[in-house]
RNA sequence: GUGGCCGUAGCUCAGGUGGUUAGAGCGUCAGGUUGUGGCCCUGAAGGCCGGGGGUUCGAGUCCCCUCGGUCACCCCA
């Protein structure tokens, strides 16, 4: 006996189907409207790069150096599923040396092995922008502001943004390498498994969750006090902007996030709705030495991510969102066979209606049936006597009247019909 | 990658201490109404009890391995 195959999607992946993918249209929908409004146009690039596009950004974090889909393809050459959104943007940017500011968005899937848990995916989805090519902080606002206003639009309240300044490149090598010093010192009373960040990445043993190593930071030197004084102007600007749209943001100087090409601002949405270890909705920051890095002139540039499996269960968690799909206009119930149903369910798709219809000679109860559970507000008849007369019958299935209507009058009928207020009765 | 918990029809679940043909509700299909949905009634289909190995006369129930989910760590969206 052959074995039976038995597949399933790929561990840490998901098949999103309808009714549950309506939810996902709308969720790109709102955003794309948004980012319309702002501006942003829609960037598609590859899937793929070389993995020196990813390696280029992220040389210390796990993200890079720990969880890429990897592989050499057939021609010998190293690429990697991409891991997150901003790194393709800024190569494609280096590629085509747009006018600034370029301000584009997009939604993509994104590739991470790592072991999978609720909201924590190999490959989850993520919508994002990016505005390249300008330093001043009302961009910073704008980005920060459209993150929270997506966020609304989905209905979420139960959220908090969180804003970190990291200052310059130097600011920030400055700034680690006293936080270092200082940690060094004291790696006798941090929880081990910090310790050993403290020599790669002290900065990384700000956001411990453990309580020894809180204990410690308590009187840690401060990232703000390593800051120079312009960038110490950008933050404040920041801050006023925010304020002045009526943002609430709280500075928290542990805010560290995982892709290390971040200056200057920093800012994450987060909800408890998932639970800790998923609180981060949508997260971003500028990265002013990035296009440099991929081989571009010095550009600044500033963005966000934000993950659409995690902003929907967000959403169930918030009771906000919900996925009602918008129901048929009209069923077409059709006992004669023959072409009549063929052509009167294309008329009416052709006339701008949402129509369907049934198949498979089924009876006209069976029909009925399928015609109510698709919630569609008419019935559209065909059958023997309604061919014979060259009429179509049409019932309101909410009020259960019915009547004939001549064939060549149908669509018109129906589409009136449909302008009327909707029955309530039985 | 490490550890805990879980895995029975499409879905949600029930199946004391191992014992004959593995059950329910919902959903699906058909009939009750030979051209009329929702409610109701009747019936049917649908299960390698995640997979493999072992213990036993006998395993959905016990043991081992494995795959998947989930939670925590880690990391992050």
């Amino acid at each position: 006996m052959p074995e039976r195959p038995d597949f399933r999607a790929p561990k840490g992946t998901q098949d999103v189907l309808p009714p549950e993918s309506g939810r996902w249209e709308a969720l790109l929908a709102v955003f794309a409207g948004l980012a319309r409004r702002h501006g942003y146009g829609l960037v598609q690039s590859p899937m793929f790069e070389d993995i020196g596009v990813f390696q280029r950004i992220g040389e210390g974090t796990d993200v890079v150096t720990k969880e890429m889909y990897d592989f050499e393809d057939k021609g010998g050459r190293h690429v990697a599923l991409r891991p997150e959104g901003t790194a393709p943007v800024a190569r494609a940017y280096v590629e085509h040396r747009p006018t600034t500011p370029w301000k584009v968005w997009y939604a993509t899937p994104a590739f991470r092995y790592e072991q999978p848990q609720a909201g924590r995916l190999r490959q989850h989805h993520q919508v994002g922008v990016e505005a390249i090519g300008s330093s001043d902080p009302d961009l910073d606002v704008e980005v920060i502001a459209l993150g929270d206003a997506f966020l609304r639009a989905l209905g979420l309240r139960r959220f908090r943004l969180v804003l970190n300044f990291m200052g310059t490149p130097a600011d920030r090598a400055r700034y680690a390498g006293v936080l270092q010093a200082w940690l060094r010192d004291r790696s006798g009373q941090l929880d081990r498994t910090d310790a050993e960040k403290v020599e790669g990445h002290p900065l990384r043993v700000l956001d411990s969750k453990h309580a020894e190593t809180r204990a410690v930071l308590a009187d840690a030197p401060r990232m703000g006090d390593a800051l120079d004084d312009a960038s110490v102007a950008h933050g404040r600007r920041v801050q006023e902007g925010l304020e002045a749209l009526g943002l609430a943001a709280e500075l928290d100087p542990t805010l560290v996030r995982g892709l290390d090409y971040y200056t200057h601002t920093l800012f994450e949405f987060q909800s408890d709705a998932l639970g800790n270890a998923q609180s981060t909705l949508l997260g971003g920051g500028r990265y002013d030495g990035l296009i440099e890095q991929l081989g571009g002139p010095s550009t600044p540039g500033i963005g966000f991510g934000c993950g659409i499996e995690r902003a929907l269960l967000t959403c169930d968690a918030e009771g906000v969102f919900g996925g009602d799909s918008p129901p048929l206009d009209c069923f077409v119930v059709d006992t004669a066979g023959g072409d009549a149903a063929v052509v009167l369910t294309r008329d009416l798709r052709a006339a701008g209606l949402a129509a369907d219809r049934a198949f498979d000679s089924r009876s006209m109860k069976a029909q009925m049936k399928a015609a109510g559970k698709s919630g569609a507000r008419v019935v559209a008849i065909v059958g023997h006597d309604e061919q014979a007369a060259g009429t179509v019958t049409v019932r309101d299935l909410a009020s259960g009247e019915q009547g004939q209507v001549a064939r060549a009058d149908v669509t018109q009928h129906i589409k009136a019909k449909l302008a009327e207020p909707q029955e309530t009765t039985t």
